[in-house]
RNA sequence: GGAGGCUUAGCUCAGCUGGUUAGAGCGCAUGCUUCACACGCAUGAGGCCACUGGUUCGAGUCCAGUAGUCUCCACCA
């Protein structure tokens, strides 16, 4: 079982065979279990079309931390993988490929066959983004993956639609929505991006009817004015008064319209008139429904003036709004261009230009909704980490529009609405009906559109369980303990899951959301495909280890803000990694134990780093129980380099020899074999391979470390006296070697040492230390100081240490130096005085307070103590 | 217009419910082939924790304001 361990860790040798090892073992799988609590994390399914990010990276290994630390603590962790069928962004992916290889489009297949290239293009590519998960190393149950489109995923949907149809909550309505005339569909709030864009503000005359004069009009969008049915203006404008209930002449179209007063148009902006477009504006449609204005829809579906346009039919919309302009500008009805910057809304799949315009779609309606979406937040039964977000969340559900859900795609779940033909009712069914639900007419025909992609994944926490059967799955798993997600996703997806929980399951899907923020490059930019600087994961997986990048993602980050990647970052998780497997090599190599017990006889130093690692223990497992990863991983970093590698295994090499030999490879094995607990959530690979090569603990005894049990606190591990000893030598040993520093004494001088302090057994004990880690030869403990002429000395709170190196000794020089440390000390213990004389601190700080200062202000009187003899020593 | 973040060592960032002599990584300086590791060891330099005021026995941490910076939401033609 044991093995020889390389000099250098090769992550890519281990990596791949470790994690074959546990699917093999089916050590991810989870199953609903009574004797267990449930802990469950649905992951967010990432894209058909996607390839691995390091935001998947950073959000795959948050995931798979809080899984590993939860199963290792004996919860029936399931960590539930997926993917997402993606409808514009595959379909697009298909039809790009279609046209480059075959010339064709989709129109040219047909619907049938086009759907099939895209499941056959799913079949083909839509797994890479779940085996870069795998590198990663990704402890999902992945004999459970799901996928939005699959069976269940569909009945859900279907399910869903129906069940929100009947109650009146989806319908289809005649409303402005956002139209991407290059994705040629409709799309939602969400799904829409403002780009402040320089623009202008054209000033247009718009003549009377009655031949009185003109009113002008502003606007950014002139090519939608062959749609203008009115102008409006304030009621309170003095201005205009006179002139609400007239009508004006639309220039180019000849066409009359009225005048009508609004309270929409704002005072004191622009010219005080606006024209009413209400086919391509939300607002003025809005304002058409109050003054009973004509709906003239002049922009297409791909973006093309139509018939309505008059001269400008079948151009495209900014073609039209050049040659407008200019026609507008030789017929005088042109009175200013202005510069103006503006928001524009843009699609976010293809970044063109979206148009408003009125189409019939469909809708869920979201204020019924809202409602206990909003409590469930409100009342804390779903927590937002970090706080902040939720009102972010709530902001956006107290404002939210009603939710359009129709696209006009071919790859989604077609929408299970059929029209009759005869009687225009519209059949909504579970099952595919054959005729009229009113009439009984044969003659309907089903809604081509399909439902946004994000209805189907607002479903995913309880679809995935098995949902609308009842299955143990959701019995058990159901509501899932954490979301892991970035901020980016809340609106689109985090609160799509939480109103669609609460309305078809009668209970939120998650207790706790835990957000974080995005990955970006080492000059803070978003990573981007269009900016070529996004660094690939596996790349640096292939280099570093996987182990060293979610290390690296994780460590020295809070929850919800962005973060910088640096590949020296990366480096030095990576030399953290080996520092781990030389640790562990050294325990190796000095072995010749078989399991792993802790000695009955333990030494200062195993008590100390014992009850070192106890606290470390409770910290670690209160940090991740808080969410606080980053805390929690740092933690673990230092006690194993700083605390082990540096100080313990160093400590113990003294005894590695001869009798103490045995107990010591105990502690060595025991400690690393808690550390390496401690560490797997974080880096699962290294910490398993090594855990495999060590002897276990009888009765603990498991084939992998990733099934063993997560450390617990223990009191009888505390052992706080012999870690304030342990303290006080290696504050003398610290104290030596920077003065051997500074002093340039060669490393490998030894030196005599004669320490003198009233804690004699403690600093006998630390004799071999001094030996082996300050430079000591031979160690004297007494009381009594030596005659201070020729020694070099050196102090601390506990103990003066003195070292024959008279040709280094310059009396004033040390005099100085004392004065110095001294007045250093003082200073400080003045502060402290102050405070404990201050009656007002002594009645209202805790008493653990309190008490800490005075400690510190004991020692500080005890360094002066020893301060002030060696100066009268010197001094003669 | 509304909401929220950030401002701590040369750089990038931690710092939980107020109590440390304010930390890490990288970088920098000096010295080390010490029998696990040079992807290493030891030692060191480097911080009015943006500014102003308040609460408190006590503020990097809480509150208010100021400045700079970033983000999200809404959106006026």
């Amino acid at each position: 079982m044991r093995k020889e361990l390389p000099k250098t860790y090769e992550p890519q040798e281990t990596e791949g065979k470790i994690y074959q090892s546990w699917l093999d073992a089916g050590c991810f799988k989870a199953a609903p279990n009574p004797d267990k609590k449930p802990f469950s994390i649905v992951m967010p399914p990432p894209n058909v079309t996607g390839q691995l990010h390091m935001g998947h990276a950073m959000d795959c290994t948050l995931q798979d931390i809080l899984t590993r630390y939860k199963r290792m603590q004996g919860y029936e962790a399931l960590w539930m993988p997926g993917t997402d069928h993606a409808g514009i962004a595959t379909q697009i992916k298909v039809e790009e490929e279609l046209r480059k290889n075959e010339g064709l489009t989709r129109y040219d297949l047909g619907r049938e066959k086009f759907l099939e290239r895209v499941w056959d293009w799913k079949h083909k590519y839509g797994n890479r983004i779940v085996e870069q998960q795998r590198k990663l190393g990704a402890s999902c149950d992945w004999d459970r993956a799901r996928f939005t489109m699959d069976e269940g995923c569909s009945k859900a949907v279907r399910e869903t639609f129906c069940e929100l149809y009947d109650k009146g909550l989806i319908y289809k309505g005649s409303r402005i929505i956002n139209w991407c005339p290059h994705c040629i569909t409709a799309l939602s709030d969400a799904e829409v991006e403002y780009v402040d864009k320089p623009g202008h503000l054209w000033h247009i005359r718009y003549p009377l009817s009655d031949g009185s004069g003109d009113l002008v009009v502003a606007t950014t969008r002139p090519e939608t004015m062959m749609g203008d049915t009115g102008v409006a203006v304030n009621p309170e404008d003095e201005r205009f008064r006179h002139l609400v209930g007239k009508t004006c002449i639309l220039p180019i179209m000849n066409r009359e319209i009225p005048i009508v007063a609004d309270e929409y148009v704002e005072l004191g902006f622009g010219t005080g008139a606006v024209k009413m477009t209400p086919a391509h504006d939300p607002n003025d449609f809005e304002v058409g429904l109050r003054h009973n204005l004509e709906t003239i829809r002049v922009i297409d579906d791909n973006g093309t003036i139509n018939a309505n346009g008059g001269p400008y039919n079948g151009m495209d919309r900014y073609e039209c709004r050049k040659q407008l302009v200019k026609d507008l500008e030789e017929q005088g009805y042109l009175v200013k261009t202005e510069e103006y910057s503006h928001n524009v809304g843009t699609c976010y799949r293809c970044r063109n230009d979206v148009e408003p315009l009125i189409s019939a779609q469909w809708f869920v309606k979201m204020a019924p909704l809202a409602e206990e979406a909003l409590r469930v937040v409100n009342d804390g039964e779903v927590k937002f980490i970090p706080e902040r977000f939720s009102k972010t969340y709530t902001n956006w559900m107290e404002n939210v529009h009603d939710w359009c859900i129709s696209r006009q795609l071919w790859w989604g779940h077609q929408i299970p609405a059929w029209t009759c033909a005869d009687c225009g009712h519209i059949t909504v069914d579970r099952a595919d009906p054959t005729c009229c639900a009113k009439c009984g007419s044969a003659n309907i025909q089903r809604d081509p559109d399909v439902l946004d992609t994000w209805f189907s994944s607002a479903l995913w926490p309880f679809s995935t369980l098995g949902w609308p059967d009842k299955t143990p799955e959701l019995d058990y798993f159901y509501p899932t303990s954490v979301l892991v997600t970035g901020y980016d996703i809340i609106f689109f997806w985090v609160a799509r899951m939480i109103f669609s929980g609460c309305e078809q399951m009668k209970k939120f899907p998650f207790e706790k959301v835990l957000i974080h923020g995005l990955v970006r490059d080492d000059k803070g930019r978003k990573m981007s495909k269009s900016l070529g600087n996004g660094i690939d994961p596996l790349e640096i997986a292939g280099k570093y280890g996987a182990d060293a990048l979610r290390f690296n993602l994780i460590t020295g980050n809070s929850p919800g803000n962005d973060m910088r990647f640096y590949v020296e970052k990366c480096e030095a998780m990576r030399n953290f990694a080996n520092k781990i497997w030389n640790a562990s090599r050294f325990v190796l190599m000095n072995l010749t134990i078989d399991e792993v017990k802790l000695p009955e006889k333990l030494e200062l130093e195993d008590k100390w780093v014992l009850s070192r690692l106890n606290g470390l223990i409770r910290e670690v497992t209160e940090n991740l129980d808080a969410y606080e990863l980053g805390v929690a991983s740092a933690k673990v970093y230092d006690f194993i380099w700083d605390t082990y590698c540096d100080w313990y295994i160093e400590l113990t090499k003294s005894r590695m020899q001869g009798e103490g030999a045995e107990n010591a490879q105990n502690v060595l094995c025991y400690v690393l074999i808690q550390m390496l607990k401690l560490l797997h959530p974080f880096m699962p690979f290294i910490t398993e391979e090594i855990y495999q090569a060590l002897p276990h603990v009888p009765g603990e005894e498991s084939e992998f470390l990733m099934k063993t049990a997560w450390p617990v606190y223990d009191g009888k591990f505390s052992y706080p006296a012999e870690e304030a000893a342990m303290e006080e030598i290696m504050d003398l040993i610290r104290a030596i070697r920077t003065r051997r520093a500074e002093m340039n004494v060669a490393p490998g001088r030894k030196v005599q040492l004669t320490v003198v302090t009233e804690r004699r057994e403690t600093f006998t004990a630390g004799a071999p230390f001094f030996q082996r880690l300050a430079g000591a030869s031979e160690v004297h403990v007494t009381d009594a100081a030596p005659a201070a002429q020729g020694m070099v000395e050196v102090i601390t709170p506990a103990a003066r240490a003195f070292m024959p190196l008279a040709e280094l000794v310059d009396i004033q020089q040390e005099l100085e130096r004392i004065a110095k440390e001294k007045a250093k000390a003082e200073g400080h213990l003045k502060g402290i005085e102050a405070k404990l004389n201050n009656e007002a601190f002594i009645s209202k700080a805790p008493e653990h307070i309190v008490q800490n200062q005075r400690e510190q202000a004991e020692k500080l009187r005890a360094l002066i103590a020893q301060l002030e003899q060696s100066e009268a020593a010197m001094r003669g």
